[in-house]
DNA sequence: CTGAAAGCGCTTACAG
DNA sequence: CTGAAAGCGCTTACAG
């Protein structure tokens, strides 16, 4: 394998000056930037990282951390982070956690992940206040999407997720729904994200404003998947007094619902209606009415208020504050008026009539 | 940062037997290896992967490459595989080319990827004939996944693409369908897979073997996602002949044509049965029925092969050919025998009928 | 703008 | 079973 030795030789220069013309520095002049660059084309050289990262003290990396990678808005924020990043010649090391707490501490409390990245960025991934010392003793540049806890010193990027579940839950209302269930994420399978604490808030503060007392019994958390809201459909239904409507904390439960009502001969949206948050790429064929937010635009952003943070040029009021990216509602056909409200007969409601 | 040197200090001991303690080579006692184990951990030691990288050769990293994250297969291979390397103690460096193809050749054709990691798992990425010189010249391990072309030297883990094809074809013949659609990967937009090359021929095969010849307009190629799926079967219906049933060469297509056929007032499958490949987590919940294929077995294994490799332990079949995974036919609600089998006439065949 | 030299923090023959 | 020493291949003050 070529060295840096094999290029300055070719080139007539010393290593420290290929090491320079290589990377760039304007402290090279342009005759012997073009005869190092030639010389290392010539000789097909590439530095080797493990050296550069030694003697540097960079890693050209990037470690991303996901809770899971087969779920939708996961995927989506991490493929857009990637191109971002690799555009810009870093590496992505990826970490998924896969509801293995011990996997999170481990990574946060030693100096592992530190050694390994020049920067974290943490998805739906909570920190503890006890990983904050850790973080900040190290002085490890981050950024958070769709966290719930703000890390000292680390942007943020997020939806306002108690707004969204209002949103959905204020179409529901308008609709002159009023039992409204909500299926949510379980506090024990979504330990590393807290979204579903949020949009559960946002469930019941949009119910009180509008004078209607939730109700424990439409409340169900399961996993964040499509088996999760399938089972917290079937759940409700075992319950008895069947609700109008149901608010799923995200479109992936939305549609095990949608699955789990039909499979219970329930019609949607004509026997129960059914929301959801995030606008997953099926959310169109199955026709689900849903809260949408831009998940490939959070990991667009996150990544480059990373490499901004590494050059060292970040814009400082994201470190003040979350950055709050928009949902908006997209009404298609799994949302519409409870039944009672245009026809009090079931009867009356197949489709022949 | 403490180094090895304060742990073999604090150890009474070298650096040279701190390391090897520390990697738990047999050639250590027991009573010293407790020693540097405990003033490690007193002083919460952890090695510097890149020290370690350059004076040891390893980087202790496995490269994994995919063509997108965002699809369920890609996604579910990638999450399998890294539960099982991280378990390894081994990192993955996610590299998505998103039909960059000049991303896959510097990949491929520089020396880039040989000094980041200790092996590649290719994932639905072919490899061109003038990669393998450069991949056998650095003898560098790997194992390709969903790979049309074999790798010399490299295992591969996949399932006969030809033959998943067929029996998705036989269950539509099978049923009486005789004018069968294909909408599939096209050629440019899959540059990096050849799924789609394989499935269309094993469509032909099938068609062939029960006398039906194929029939180009019902043959459509368009990206493997679910709004390639919809625009191929708009291109389809555009066409007119409309066919009895289609074939989409994998799920996310399969959803994308049911769901252009709902808008185009036409009923799956009482009009157009819709048959895919892969099992996707939301087929059941869409009723499509579909060739299933294990996703993240293909995973998990392709990263346990990649270990043994890595320990020099691999079973020396493996090399020899492929190993094909079985896949299976899972009958759901969006496959029916064609109308004119059962009624001939559409207006007998509403749901009031 | 350029070079000589130290140093980054480990691992690995080699010798004992 | 253990240690002294060389070496992995770069980058970075420092000096000029």
């Amino acid at each position: 394998m070529t060295r840096i030795d094999d290029v300055a030789r070719l080139a007539g220069v010393s290593t420290a000056t290929v090491s320079r013309a290589l990377r760039g520095l304007p402290t090279v002049s342009a005759s012997t930037r073009d005869r190092v660059l030639l010389a290392a084309a010539e000789l097909g050289y590439t530095v080797s990282p493990s050296a550069s990262r030694l003697a540097g003290g960079r890693t050209g990396t990037i470690g991303v951390v996901v809770p899971w990678i087969t779920r939708w808005f996961f995927s989506t924020v991490v493929e857009a982070a990637e191109s971002t990043l690799h555009l810009a010649g870093y590496d992505l090391l990826l970490y998924t956690l896969g509801g293995r707490e011990h996997v999170r501490k481990r990574l946060f409390r030693t100096a592992d992940l530190h050694k390994r990245v020049d920067a974290v960025m943490l998805v739906a991934t909570n920190v503890q206040a006890a990983d904050f010392a850790t973080i900040t003793r190290r002085a490890i540049p981050g950024v958070t999407v769709s966290s719930g806890t703000v890390v000292p010193g680390w942007p943020g990027i997020r939806i306002d997720d108690v707004a969204a579940a209002r949103t959905a839950v204020a179409h529901l209302l308008s609709l002159g729904h009023r039992r409204v269930a909500h299926i949510s994420g379980s506090p024990t399978a979504e330990l590393t994200h807290t979204a579903h604490v949020d949009r559960r808030q946002g469930y019941r503060q949009e119910l009180l404003a509008a004078g209607v007392t939730p109700d424990p019994r439409l409340d169900v958390n399961d996993e964040f998947t499509i088996s999760g809201g399938t089972r917290a459909t079937e759940e409700l239904l075992r319950r008895g007094n069947i609700p109008t409507a149901i608010f799923a904390a995200c479109d992936e439960m939305a549609m095990g619902a949608m699955s789990a009502l039909r499979l219970a001969g329930l019609r949607v949206p004509q026997d129960v209606s059914v929301i959801g948050i995030d606008d997953h790429a099926l959310a169109a064929v199955v026709g689900l009415t849903t809260v949408a937010q831009p998940a490939a635009e959070q990991g667009r952003l996150a990544a480059t208020v990373l490499l901004d943070q590494l050059c060292g040029q970040s814009d400082e009021s994201l470190f003040t504050a979350p950055l709050i990216l928009p949902t908006r509602l997209v009404v298609r056909e799994s949302t519409g008026p409870p039944r009672g409200k245009l026809e009090p007969d079931r009867l009356t409601t197949t489709e022949a009539g």
